[in-house]
DNA sequence: CTGGGGACGGGGCCC
DNA sequence: TGGGCCCCGTCCCCA
């Protein structure tokens, strides 16, 4: 899989991916850099229509996505397949979605109701205890109130992308998540897209060959702090990362993972 | 084959 | 709540 999987070389504005509002704010990074190339086309995709995201009706109260990524998007910018498998949960099915394979507690509770009403001196002597904080209620819908409201809402992952199957406890958790699809900073140098500024930033140093990032231990510099980090480590006697059977030492768990794959634990 | 560099992605934290 | 930044990690390429 090539490393950059989520990234878009070229734009066209009749594959653009059907979003809205994430990508209002397009970021350009320093503009009197692009002054002598072409200007590529910076795409204003749709995404996040506003109430598509209630935490409790996540899709049920939006309208399925019928319009995923372009065609030919995926193969040619080397999406995961994943992106295009648009698998929108079944309409109108807000429970069972939102406890995902395991019985729905409501009906759980309303089972325990209904032994319960039928024998009423087991109301008297159980509370309505919620499974997740323990905190105990005298009535069924008490203890329904307080799980839609408080622990059920809080314990379950609510903001679904639309565009693959992760979900997040929070809109911003998922709006950040949604760039990686979105891609709303492009590189007016080559159209390289990315979802964050300081990505983009990173990915612009290498046309400048700005390496803001310096060894205190040799002349080398480095345009990304984490391969910095990574050289930092080939300075050290003691390396990082180790191996479990020959305690080999190495800069980089990658290193180690070839190492161990060589065949050094192939007896484990 | 190994070690290292380059480029990049994603989650989490902080302001 | 959002943006910037950090950290960790991955993949590819090359000497």
């Amino acid at each position: 899989m090539p490393r950059s999987f989520l990234v878009k070389k070229h734009f066209n504005a009749s594959k653009k991916p059907n979003y809205s509002e994430l990508d209002t704010h397009t970021v350009i990074i320093s503009p009197y850099l692009y002054e002598s190339y072409p200007m590529p086309v910076i795409p204003q995709p749709e995404i996040l229509s506003s109430g598509a995201y209630s935490p409790i009706t996540v899709w049920t109260t939006a309208a399925p996505f019928h319009s995923p990524l372009p065609n030919g998007l995926s193969s040619l910018s080397g999406y995961p397949s994943s992106l295009g498998r648009v698998s929108p949960p079944p309409p109108s099915d807000t429970s069972s979605k939102d406890h995902s394979g395991s019985e729905s507690p409501i009906s759980d509770e309303e089972e325990r109701l209904q032994s319960k009403l039928s024998d009423p001196h087991a109301i008297e002597a159980e509370k309505f205890q919620c499974n997740l904080c323990n905190k105990t209620y005298s009535t069924f819908s008490g203890l329904a109130k307080h799980k839609q409201l408080h622990c059920d809402a809080q314990s379950r992952k609510s903001f679904s992308c639309k565009y693959c199957d992760k979900e997040y406890v929070s809109l911003g958790a998922l709006k950040m998540h949604i760039r990686t699809h979105t891609l709303p900073c492009v590189c007016k140098i080559c159209g390289k897209a990315f979802s964050r500024p300081w990505l983009l930033q990173g990915h612009i140093r290498t046309h400048t060959g700005e390496k803001p990032f310096s060894c205190p231990h040799c002349n080398r510099a480095f345009a990304d702090r984490s391969n910095l980090r990574a050289h930092l480590q080939t300075h050290s006697d003691v390396k990082k990362y180790q191996c479990k059977n020959c305690s080999k030492t190495f800069s980089r768990m990658s290193l180690l993972h070839k190492h161990e794959e060589s065949g050094c634990c192939v007896a484990h």
